[in-house]
DNA sequence: TAGTTCGCGCGTCATAGTAC
DNA sequence: GTACTATGACGCGCGAACTA
């Protein structure tokens, strides 16, 4: 995986190098992990900054000190960088408001505009997994062009959107496809999209619509006859909606929404902003889900390359004390 | 067994960043 | 400039583990 350079100077230190340089600075925890207790570790701050080989001071038990150049070569953008910066910030908003406290003033906006620096887990870790072969990328959202919309977040321009009684959204787009949102719904199922058919005997002036349900419990079948009003039939356990002229009579409990284009009271336009509100919670809360999803796959991610980084360390700390048993002139 | 603690996931809000 | 997205923060509920 990775090849290793070691060269012995004749001024008893040690030069080595990594071939694969992209690993970032990891400092030994002596005693906190597998890692035995061979050698202290610590870096030198001259050599840590970006595009400068970094020295590393091995002081070994016995006090002696080795020079290691370039075991570990530029730090580059990966995933254990982003969230060490993140941290350090944080700490050093720590010392301010520390230092601030004894003056007794806490700039709050500027301590927010630093703390505001966020990762994106995505681009971080595609940027990882562009480094080191093998880490998978994040899936880019590409049901836009796909059109298999995974969220609300990508439905079509709608001309109609209809609030049911129990809380579900449909969408009618310009196109005729009716598009099915459930807030209970967990993601992919949450919205579901509809054509139509045109098949069968409709009712006068109406259009059956079907789509497949991912529950496989067959289809279920939508009357839009153009109008403005969409019923929900609250019967057992499989929804069925019916899209109706306002004047029709309505089953009873079933609760309507009205087409955002004909809005002209102010009880209209409260529900108009209320229907907008419950739309934007509900992507909201899609995107919570799927940024938590990543969140998970980014320490996952993390995790597994601190394992990595472990082991080449350990290998590393090794293969210093074997040398450092070649160089050594032995006394004796 | 009831009460407590802990970890986890969820929904919501606020807001920086981005797209149009 | 506005709408939308991504994400940190917060509070809440729930289930599992623990304890008296």
């Amino acid at each position: 995986m990775t090849m290793e350079t070691v060269e012995s100077q004749h001024d008893g230190s040690i030069t080595a190098s990594l071939t694969e340089s992209k690993s970032a600075h990891v400092q030994t925890q002596t005693g906190q992990n597998s890692i035995p207790a061979l050698a202290q570790v610590s870096v030198a701050g001259s050599g840590t900054g970006r595009g400068s080989p970094a020295v590393t001071l091995v002081q070994l038990p016995s006090g002696q000190t080795i020079h290691v150049q370039g075991v570990i070569q530029t730090p580059q953008p990966s995933v254990i960088q982003s969230p060490q910066i993140h941290t350090v910030q944080v700490a050093t908003i720590a010392e301010t408001d520390e230092s601030a406290e004894s003056e007794g003033v806490i700039d709050s906006h500027k301590r927010r505009e630093i703390l505001s620096r966020r990762p994106s887990y995505r681009k971080i870790l595609n940027e990882l997994s562009s480094d080191v072969p093998g880490v998978p990328k994040i899936e880019e959202e590409r049901s836009e062009e796909e059109g298999t919309p995974p969220s609300i977040a990508t439905m079509a321009v709608p001309t109609s959107i209809y609030q049911t009684s129990t809380g579900q959204y449909i969408a009618i787009a310009q196109g005729g496809t009716i598009q099915i949102s459930n807030p209970g719904s967990d993601g992919v199922q949450g919205l579901q999209a509809l054509t139509m058919t045109n098949s069968g005997a409709p009712p006068p002036g109406a259009t059956i619509v079907q789509y497949a349900a991912q529950s496989a419990d067959g289809t279920q079948q939508f009357f839009v006859p153009g109008s403005q009003v969409v019923v929900q039939a609250a019967t057992g356990d499989m929804p069925a909606y019916q899209i109706r002229a306002p004047t029709a009579a309505l089953p009873q409990g079933v609760v309507m929404a009205a087409s955002p284009g004909s809005l002209h009271s102010p009880q209209q336009l409260a529900e108009e902003a209320t229907r907008k509100r419950e739309l934007r919670l509900m992507k909201n809360r899609e995107a919570a889900k799927e940024c938590r999803r990543r969140k998970k796959e980014y320490v996952k991610c993390l995790e597994s390359r601190v394992a990595v980084l472990e082991v080449q360390n350990k290998k590393l700390i090794e293969e210093l004390e074997t040398l450092k048993d070649i160089c050594s002139p032995k006394t004796d």
